[in-house]
DNA sequence: CTGAAAGCGCTTACAG
DNA sequence: CTGAAAGCGCTTACAG
């Protein structure tokens, strides 16, 4: 099945049908609709290999370079990524590091596979070493999934601010006053934003933070349960604990079960980001959902096009692109004990 | 950079270097040397795309579908699977499902992408009936760490007999006598396995299992947590508890936090699987290591050898493929006290 | 707007 | 064992 067995089947030329397919210009509309019907028809699939061959430019190849730490997302990346890859006939690869020495190494495997870009998951997407890097070698840079999107960087992100700000007031919905909150790692960009987030909802609802309800945590399980052990020691016990990722919600719910206090009846535990471990835990964890299959069509699709523009000699500028976030409401959370 | 390019800088015909980068045989040690050298000095690599427009039994599409439980591996395979994948010119895609609704979908979907292929993980690898419908459909089908591979379906796993055999000696050198069992879900293979490695690794021993000291689990983080409360309530306190896989030790893990039992040093607690939840919790949970990277590697490594021997209309026999596992120690587990 | 020709980099026959 | 020719299925110029 062939690009000119569909021409014969529609009566017209190899030609016509290429440019359909690639959904180019220059094509009458009766022209185009008697090649879609045909390639409706006959089922006709285009043989990625055969068009990477002939058009150079469109054979971009774009690696994904992460670290141990976004493992977790990774999944989630490929599942998006290797779609619209698949349709822009690009080659995805996937590249990983720990450490400098090992980043520098990576990067030159990358290099030595002939990547036209690489996109960058956290925490790697925070890192204007890794990015400088990449770059000095002519390189296409895309961060995914950042919060503090770098002014000439390419990202596809969700709005942290946002999506804190949205668990806060939903947390208020439900009758919590007294709310404990969990920072991340200071060094992490969303740390920051998500603590905003959460002190404008709080900020807007008229209610005050206890400086002894909230806890510095490293975004690590551990850290979550240190933070936990240190809230339930405040002399007035919150209502809800809102943490600002997963991990560190799950190690708050295992705090809690050890004090035999019941979640969600006496108390309500939210995270942020909707990682495996949200939904490994019992009970689930109500969290922010972070699209991450669609952000790394969206990643690939971006990056592709800047390589290309790239390519053609144009110098196109950075594209920040936001994606909305979900609160997903589980079993962890629960209206405030009267 | 071309394959004549090459053949200019080694002074031979292009087809000669064609046949030393494919490795086929009919070329003299002398030229297969130089055309080497060539290669190394210019750092030429092959056009997959070329390589796969030519070579139409290259260019096989590779589907994986997996369902919602399987997710954790997920990323891991991809690794070693989409570089076996670029290395073998075929292509990778990636399809999820849920109930079996969505699993007849799916199917359709990977179909209609036209897939050669299809690798299941866990659990699809053990539905019979998934595997049925995709050979219904002339759909050559590869099962990716299954417990129990089925004798005329090519399989790729490690041995879950010797994986827990290996962690139940190791429990017992440490030290330990008095040792728990959770055991999963006995819908799963993995499940009778592992109980049973355990069995012999205590057998061995000279040990007895006391019968409150084997609780059932369901593989769930849930099931753990009751699975860990019912063995603190048995008369005598074990001095380990091995849980058959890691979600169900994390929840193990929550559940002595809570009873204020120091881990290890008052009891060791180790899992089975080595997913994210095994180095996410606190301590980090020793476990038997999957080679998820290498099993995927492997899996389309196989499944494309298979296709392509299909193709030329053969009537290849199932491979079954058993890799090494290696048991991770890590912080909770720990010498028997005294 | 449409199509016949040339060529992408490789491999499959075919001939020596 | 070695290589010149033809062709994989597509796209990029080029001509109408």
């Amino acid at each position: 099945m062939t690009i000119h067995d569909v021409a014969r089947h529609a009566g017209v030329g190899s030609m016509t049908v290429s440019r359909v397919i690639r959904g180019a210009g220059n094509v009458s509309a009766g022209m185009r609709e008697k090649v879609e019907a045909s390639v409706r028809v006959l089922n006709y699939q285009v043989n990625v290999a055969a068009r990477a061959t002939r058009s150079r430019s469109s054979a971009a190849r774009v690696g994904i370079l992460y670290s141990n730490p976004s493992a977790s997302y990774l999944s989630e990346i490929m599942v998006g990524g290797l779609e619209q890859s698949s349709r822009l006939a690009s080659h995805l690869m996937l590249e990983r590091c720990e450490g400098l020495a090992g980043q520098k190494q990576a990067v030159k495997r990358l290099l030595a596979a002939g990547v036209d870009g690489v996109i960058l998951p956290p925490p790697l997407c925070d890192s204007r070493q890794t990015i400088n890097m990449l770059r000095a070698e002519g390189v296409t840079v895309l961060a995914l999934a950042t919060a503090r999107p770098m002014i000439d960087v390419s990202s596809v992100r969700i709005d942290d601010f946002e999506g804190a700000l949205a668990m806060t007031r939903h947390l208020i919905a439900l009758g919590h006053r007294d709310i404990a909150f969990i920072k991340g790692d200071p060094q992490h960009t969303p740390t920051e934003l998500r603590y905003e987030g959460f002190l404008a909802g709080m900020s807007e609802a008229g209610l005050t933070v206890r400086p002894d309800w909230v806890a510095q945590g490293l975004f690590t399980y551990r850290s979550g349960l240190a933070a936990a052990e240190k809230l339930f020691e405040a002399r007035l016990r919150p209502s809800a604990i809102f943490a600002s990722n997963d991990d560190m919600a799950a190690a708050a719910l295992a705090v809690a079960h050890g004090r035999q206090i019941a979640v969600p009846r006496d108390l309500t535990i939210c995270g942020f980001d909707d990682t495996a471990v949200a939904t490994t835990v019992w009970p689930e964890v109500t969290t922010i959902h972070q699209p991450i299959a669609e952000m790394g069509r969206a990643a690939v699709r971006l990056i592709v096009d800047e390589i290309r523009a790239r390519k053609t000699g144009g110098d196109p500028a950075p594209v920040h692109h936001l994606l909305p976030f979900t609160l997903m409401e589980r079993d962890s959370s629960g209206p405030a004990p009267p």
